[in-house]
DNA sequence: TATATTGGTATCCAAAAGTATAGCAGATTC
DNA sequence: GAATCTGCTATACTTTTGGATACCAATATA
């Protein structure tokens, strides 16, 4: 036995825990983040052609959400001075690697119909 | 080739994965849904277990919740006429499934953390 | 008799999230 | 000269979500 009872260990592990799935509740927030992150997982994208992509949204919430997976990790963003000014999103690496969460949502959901809708 | 081109059974594909995505979203929406469920993990809880093991809930939103989380098939509740009534919600076999995308949260998140956190 | 227990509901209010609409600057196309 | 493209921002509004508080009936306990 260490110098941290198993009880504290057992603490700070969950309390890791929790951090870790609020992190990704942030991913996952909102009404727009994920039609983004679905758009980009196809490629690197300018605004407008977010915009035009994902049905609905205004440039407001599109601005606002891309801000905040900026913050949060998930996309970089880069300005190119052409003319007019290219900027393009694009999924960071973490970005990417959401992925696999998507697809055990899908698989989990698929599953729930599957085993609901009988 | 049968009667339904590639084109129109991707679609038809992604569809259904959108509807699944969904399905999982409408389990992790709002402030209350994942405590509950993890609290449910250990096992089944009566009302006032839950009310007093969810830190802030308060019974309109811990009511509330049970109900979608009931309508969508993640618990089950049941009523025994003892008294006082005991009431007992308890996972569904989906419900006890979605650790499995529990667990995949918690892993992006922890890695996130790693990779960001440099 | 007063209080606590069970599992909730009713009502009202505040905060958060999202929508609608308009606009900007600087250049290009019609 | 008007409209269109780029990537946004500002303002005002509506909708959704969640919080606070009080209350219910029936019974057990102090």
């Amino acid at each position: 036995m260490g110098r941290i009872s198993q009880l504290e260990q057992i603490k700070l592990c969950s309390g890791q825990f929790v951090l870790a799935i609020n992190d990704t509740m942030n991913v996952l927030h909102g009404k727009w983040k994920l039609p983004i992150i679905g758009s980009l997982l196809y490629g690197k994208k300018r605004f407008k052609e977010l915009e035009r992509e994902i049905a609905g949204i205004t440039p407001r919430m599109l601005s606002k959400e891309l801000k905040d997976l900026e913050i949060n990790g998930i996309v970089t963003r880069t300005v190119y001075d052409s003319i007019p000014v290219t900027v393009e999103y694009k999924l960071t690496r973490s970005g990417e690697c959401f992925k696999k969460v998507l697809d055990v949502m899908v698989e989990w959901g698929l599953q729930h119909r599957k085993s609901t809708m009988v």
